[in-house]
RNA sequence: GGGCAGGUGGCGUAACUGGUAGCCGCGCCGGGCUUAGAAUCCGGUUCCGAAAGGAGUGGGGGUUCGAGUCCCCCCUUGCCCA
């Protein structure tokens, strides 16, 4: 039952009531001062280039959500909230904000839907955009609405395609054959995350690999600099190093390897020359070209046997199957070219043909995976590299001394790598090479509800681009969502006034009819933002001058590799181009954490609503039947029936109760169970620091509320000056849920005093604004406050007015406590020792003992204690 | 298998740079107000113990006058990669 219930009732019987509301009522002063934000815009980021550089400033972004058909879950709004309260209160201290929400609007769901249900996916888009809005405007959130973008629109994606064309120009936008996922059943391909196990995850679909002519975008090119740029970024550590990982640069060498009794070489990869002596086989990936030529007849079945099995594996599922170790030889036998000797080359599909060359030389004593393969085949093992146990039964994978390495002998592995390198390069057997994990992008996609390429297909078969001056290219209508009979993309379902193109010139082509996958307009959203109505230019360099780099960019930690690889990427194109003057986008990254839920599962694995369950302490029961369940906590979804709707919270606690909530939980980077229970702890505090100011039984002002000075109360104000103290240094610092615990320890104190002065009550209630708006422009505008506190000064620390004259400090014998003294701030350390050695509780510690150290801790500024301790013997 | 982040009361959590472990909230217990309840206000609440005191931050060891915090080993949970 609603706490709320009540309250709602006695305004529904009185609802003509002159009397001021009397009670705490979220539902009536949420709306209230939203509409007043609508109509007075005092979160409206100025435009004009001069009245910005009046003040500092301050870029903080979320990270834009999928507006989704299911709408927001609570663990949406943590971030949001989150970027709020810093938004709130940078713009309270004089800075122009930069504040904006918008919509990464195209993706798979909407089409999917739109499949389904015969609707245009921007028909279903705008629905959910609209959904999404509300349930984010009903928070309160101080965006400036009026940067809002939505990526699907073509005044948002012309200018996607525009920047294509900065890639495409520069030669970072090609068309290549690569594998791809091929789902037969759909005549489409798959991207990587929606096939798992060789299967579509939506339908159970087998999905193939197929060679296919995509467009790639060269992130190869950057890989360099974006490992090297990570180093000046305010990011978590740990995210760092997964696009590191990501990245994965590793340097070695090339070695080419003559194929015995051929013409034929192949190349391979190592970041261990030095253990070239150790090289008993060498490996081919299935796909590699040089399969077909050097496989002796005898061998021709079994190789192509596994060619073609291996062909329909994806990689994920082959590096995961690696452990089982398969593969077949080919008959063939190449020259190490250390040793001279004939080594077997083998096809194995634990070698991928698209990482390094598709090859590689297998030295089993010092390579897990290389060991595991000798021993699974029978295949000598030689070691190279002293300093670890019996290689025969274990690869020694670390560094040590050369051995069995003919002129290495001896050496360190470091100089054995540089000794051998300049020998391969000497005898032009190899080189110096810098290897990436990291791929080119696969940006082209086979779907309908994406940004169309501005690119033409001549006639002649050459590409040509779409001119600026005629972008965007529209997405055209078409009869159906899903791929042509012939399995090619939807937009090929366009009639020929859209396919069909005659450039100005008079040549005449077919429009590309893939599209661009979702990434690409999140890629630089936080750009348009600046200027997102101009129509001119995607962004105006002076705007870009003065608000970039984003200051603060939080959310989750999905995406962090993906979006901000590739979104670092575009930036640093940009860069390159003149068109953005930071080398880097998003200059400190914080990642909040999931927000889990409790569900209910019986026995049967059958999941139950939490309404429909009795939660006690001997257990979890269903309400019906009584039969006991499992309570866990667990990620959030429609399937656990553990999904918390902000709409339910608002409506059951308010707004503000929602916002504080998010926070209070918890840390924000810590993954947390909501508990709903909890939340009304939340609406307590509010409710309390509303009775400290209004009298619930007339509506009036409190009678406690005096005129006096805020001296007049000097230990609460002395408290209220700690609590914003607190309050600034932990909302800065992202401490969110401590600075909350501070202003409740107020908010108890000031219950206790005997007079609240309404200039303390009218301080905190700036202090509260950035967490709870709607309640403290309430308040504020009751005490008499003028304008609205969501623009009023931040207020300064009063630094004499909480300073502690006396001390307390713990005393201590052998570090444990044994009684605690005051004394003055003042006291030097004697005069402390002897306060200490003159508590009666410290006689029976110290009589008959020599104190044979005295250790005194001073209290520090930012502490309120100090400590003693006697080390006696 | 590797990397990262965690493990503190009945629960969510707090503890700045090695300095009184448990702030704030939930729950629970007691009291005031009330015919009664809800709400609210006041007090209590790590465990053992009547108290004095003792134990205590996943387990084991170490460094230190002093360790939740630093070092080593192990167990365990989550995320990412393989």
């Amino acid at each position: 039952m609603s706490r709320l219930d009540d309250s709602l009732r006695q305004c529904a019987s009185s609802p003509t009531s002159p009397r001021p509301m009397s009670r705490y009522e979220p539902s009536v002063i949420e709306p209230k001062w939203q509409s007043e934000w609508e109509t007075r815009r005092p979160f409206k980021t100025p435009t004009d280039l001069a009245e910005l550089k009046k003040k500092p400033k301050y870029y903080v972004l979320d990270m834009f959500p999928y507006p989704s058909g299911a709408g927001l879950h609570v663990g949406h709004p943590e971030g949001y909230t989150a970027t709020d309260v810093v938004a709130r209160l940078k713009r309270m201290q004089g800075f122009n904000v930069l504040h904006p929400m918008g919509w990464d609007a195209f993706g798979l769901p909407a089409e999917r839907a739109a499949l389904r249900d015969g609707i245009h996916p921007a028909v279903i888009t705008r629905r959910n955009v609209d959904n999404f809005r509300r349930q984010i405007k009903q928070l309160g959130f101080s965006y400036d609405w009026d940067r809002e973008v939505d990526t699907s629109a073509p005044d948002y994606y012309r200018w996607t395609q525009w920047i294509f064309l900065k890639l495409y120009e520069r030669g970072l936008a090609y068309l290549a054959e690569v594998p791809v996922n091929w789902c037969p059943a759909l005549g489409t391909v798959l991207a990587n995350e929606e096939v798992k196990d060789g299967k579509y995850v939506e339908t159970g679909d087998v999905v193939e690999r197929r060679m296919m002519k995509q467009w790639m975008l060269k992130i190869t090119a950057y890989g360099d600099r974006l490992l090297e740029d990570l180093d000046g970024l305010d990011w978590p550590d740990g995210i760092k190093e997964m696009q590191r990982n990501w990245i994965g640069k590793s340097e070695g060498a090339e070695v080419t390897f003559k194929v015995q009794g051929s013409d034929a070489s192949f190349t391979v990869f190592t970041t261990r020359p030095d253990t070239l002596f150790g090289a008993t086989y060498c490996t081919l990936a299935p796909e590699h070209a040089l399969v077909a030529q050097i496989t002796t007849p005898a061998q021709k079945a079994a190789v192509e046997a596994y060619v073609t099995e291996a062909k329909n594996k994806s990689e994920l599922v082959r590096k995961e199957d690696a452990k089982k170790k398969t593969g077949v030889f080919t008959g063939a036998f190449a020259i190490n070219p250390a040793t001279g000797q004939p080594v077997p080359v083998w096809i194995a599909d634990y070698v991928l043909a698209s990482y390094g060359t598709g090859a590689i030389m297998a030295v089993p004593a010092h390579d897990v995976r290389d060991h595991e393969f000798a021993k699974a085949f029978g295949l000598p093992i030689i070691e190279v590299v002293k300093g670890g146990a019996d290689v025969q039964a274990e690869a020694f994978v670390d560094e040590g001394v050369a051995v069995n390495s003919g002129a290495l002998d001896g050496l360190g592995t470091l100089e054995a790598r540089q000794k051998m390198t300049a020998w391969l390069e000497e005898k032009g057997l190899g080189k110096k090479r810098v290897q990436y994990q990291l791929r080119d992008w696969l940006f082209s996609r086979q779907r309908y509800w994406g940004e169309p390429f501005p690119i033409v297909h001549l006639e002649d078969g050459t590409i040509t681009t779409v001119p600026e001056s005629q972008l965007p290219v529209e997405l055209p209508h078409v009869d159906e969502y899903k791929p042509t009979a012939d399995g090619r993309p939807p937009l090929a379902r366009a009639g020929d006034a859209w396919l069909g193109v005659t450039l100005p010139d008079g040549r005449k082509g077919v429009r590309e009819v893939n599209t661009m996958p979702q990434w690409a307009g999140s890629c630089w959203y936080y750009l348009r933002f600046l200027d997102a109505k101009n129509d001119q230019q995607a962004w105006d360099p002076e705007l870009e001058k003065y608000w970039m780099p984003v200051d603060l960019y939080v959310g989750g930690v999905e995406h962090a590799v993906l979006h901000l690889l590739y979104a670092r990427f575009w930036h640093k194109v940009l860069f390159d181009c003149g068109l953005v003057s930071t080398k880097e986008p998003f200059q400190k990254l914080f990642n909040q954490g999931m927000i889990l839920a409790y569900s209910y599962r019986s026995e049967s694995g059958k999941y139950f609503y939490p309404h429909d369950i009795d939660d006690r302490e001997d257990g979890a029961f269903v309400k019906a039947t009584g039969e006991k369940v499992h309570k866990q906590v667990e990620k959030m979804s429609k399937s656990r029936f553990n999904v918390v709707s902000p709409d339910d919270v608002i409506r059951d606690y308010g707004a503000d109760t929602l916002r504080l909530y998010e926070l209070f939980m918890g840390p924000l980077e810590q993954v947390k169970p909501w508990e709903m229970k909890n939340v009304g702890g939340c609406l307590r505090f509010l409710e309390r620091t509303w009775r400290l100011i209004v009298n619930e039984e007339t509506g009036a002002l409190s009678p406690r509320l005096t005129d006096a000075p805020p001296e007049s109360e000097p230990e609460l104000n002395k408290a209220l000056h700690k609590c914003l103290q607190a309050v600034e240094r932990d909302t800065l610092a992202l401490r969110f849920n401590t600075a909350i615990s501070h202003m409740m320890t107020f908010a108890n104190e000031a219950t206790g005093a005997r007079t609240l002065p309404r200039g303390i009550a009218k301080t905190f209630m700036t202090v509260l604004a950035p967490y709870a708006p709607h309640l403290a422009e309430e308040l504020w505008s009751r005490l008499g406050g003028e304008a609205l506190v969501s623009i009023t000064p931040w207020p300064k620390v009063d630094a004499a007015l909480i300073v502690d004259n006396v001390v307390t400090y713990a005393v201590q014998v052998l570090g444990k406590l044994r009684a605690e003294i005051q004394a003055p701030l003042t006291a030097t350390q004697d005069e402390v020792r002897a306060l200490a050695e003159a508590d009666p509780r410290m006689k029976p510690w110290l009589e008959g003992k020599t104190v044979k150290k005295f250790i005194f801790v001073p209290k520090k500024p930012t502490a309120a204690n100090g400590i003693v301790n006697f080390v006696v013997g």
